[in-house]
DNA sequence: GCTATTTTAATGTCAGACAATTAGAAACGG
DNA sequence: CCGTTTCTAATTGTCTGACATTAAAATAGC
């Protein structure tokens, strides 16, 4: 592993991705303990503070984690399903919120994933899956339900849809993608109309999943995408005539 | 945006955290200036160190830039697809790698993902996006092509797939998909009859989006899916073989 | 042999200094 | 007055040395 000091990057970057290309090859393998950082700076010729902040940059990115005490130092550390996922949805989070995407975009892409894992879903769900998904149907038509509870039931339901498929690497895909586009959709307003006939769908996906058949997921899936793609065309026209006449 | 200095986190962990908070939740907006390092210490009343790695970490996750000089500082970075996607590919790579996941399964996630925009590929896929394929193709049939060279050829058709589908939300997610599980797909190695009958594959998908359907697209996608898990297959009894005999 | 204490090796934080970079202000020359 | 050069100031990047904190391991005491 070495490093440019002539280079016009920075010296903890360089060191960061020197690092960081040891991890991806595989020359530095899962829990192997990095040399401490007055090691490094020794390899590296850099003083402590830019091994550090090398180091910090690996652990934003959950490549390595850091223990204290007298065994302690840096590992390479094990990234996790949810782990990855909570960083895939930061990122995309910000991406579509920073990028002007529109709603209608990604309300296709939302669905185009979500059927997806359909097929998969109708042929593998468990009962646990159904069961998860009626439950929380049944909390989308209580009458006290705030907005922000039922679009939280909302992915909920999407999700358990999603695990149904019972492949991981899928619902870590889907879950991620689907969930970094919920703050789009929350910007539609449920009316108590729109409400019931979300739940309406909700009903007809999971009992299209329960009788195991794919077409009928995807055609009810399919309706859903239309209908909210309605609901949020309502909302932005409504936007557009409060802008245009206050 | 405050910071207890009693927890037990470390100190540059929560304000980047905080900091992360006030951009994700819009506080603090696109190219806007981030105080300089000396008023972050004053703000949260620790060291430069501190603030710096703090700053590193964020900027680990491209949430911020920093520039020198005398109107320099660290600004609110606008995240772009590309850089995105590169994240989660490194992300999505390490994450499959280090879990044990089977080809079976990755090989079904994937090609579950693509089929969910061969649909829309096959409505709006312009002569760009077929003749891009078709290249891949008449450079996959070369004699002399090296296997590797052969997989990046792949990544690029499936690429022009997806972006077929004229979504740019589906094509990051789908491409990143797709692309951090290359190194998993990339374990096979080709033999000359094998590539004959994915390039024949190739020409059927290419085909079915030149005449525009949605059916005859996927249908050769899944046909793909199942040659490419037969390859796999092979592979993998094969190496079983060789370690028990030698 | 068990517990309490000390040692030790590591990371976490701080303070101060200097280097490098860059924009803008000031000085200068025509 | 304008263009060029030089200087200045602000800011991040790096280094050094110190001390705080943590946690495991070695040691001492009983």
């Amino acid at each position: 592993m070495k490093i440019d000091p002539a280079s016009s990057a920075d010296l903890s970057v360089q060191i960061a991705s020197a690092i960081r290309d040891a991890i991806v090859t595989g020359r530095l393998i899962v829990d192997q303990r990095l040399p401490s950082e007055a090691d490094l700076c020794d390899q590296f010729n850099v003083g402590r503070t830019t091994v550090r902040e090398a180091l910090k940059r690996l652990a934003a990115q959950s490549l390595i984690r850091t223990q204290r005490g007298a065994t302690g130092g840096a590992f390479v550390n094990r990234i996790s399903f949810e782990q990855a996922q909570r960083q895939q949805i930061t990122t995309s989070t910000l991406l579509l919120s920073m990028n002007a995407i529109s709603f209608e975009t990604a309300c296709e892409a939302r669905f185009a994933l979500e059927r997806a894992c359909a097929p998969l879903s109708a042929q593998r769900r468990s009962a646990d899956h159904l069961a998860a998904m009626r439950a929380e149907i049944h909390r989308q038509i209580q009458p006290g339900l705030t907005d922000e509870a039922f679009c939280v039931s909302d992915v909920a339901f999407h999700r358990a849809l999603v695990e149904g498929a019972g492949n991981p690497v899928l619902s870590y895909q889907l879950a991620g993608a689907v969930e970094s586009m919920q703050p789009l959709m929350n910007m539609i307003t449920f009316t108590a109309r729109s409400r019931e006939a979300i739940v309406a769908l909700h009903i007809r996906i999971a009992g299209a999943l329960d009788a195991q058949s794919a077409p009928d997921t995807e055609s009810a899936l399919s309706d859903l995408e239309h209908y909210t793609l309605t609901l949020g065309r309502d909302v932005m026209a409504r936007h557009a005539r409060a802008r245009s006449n206050g």
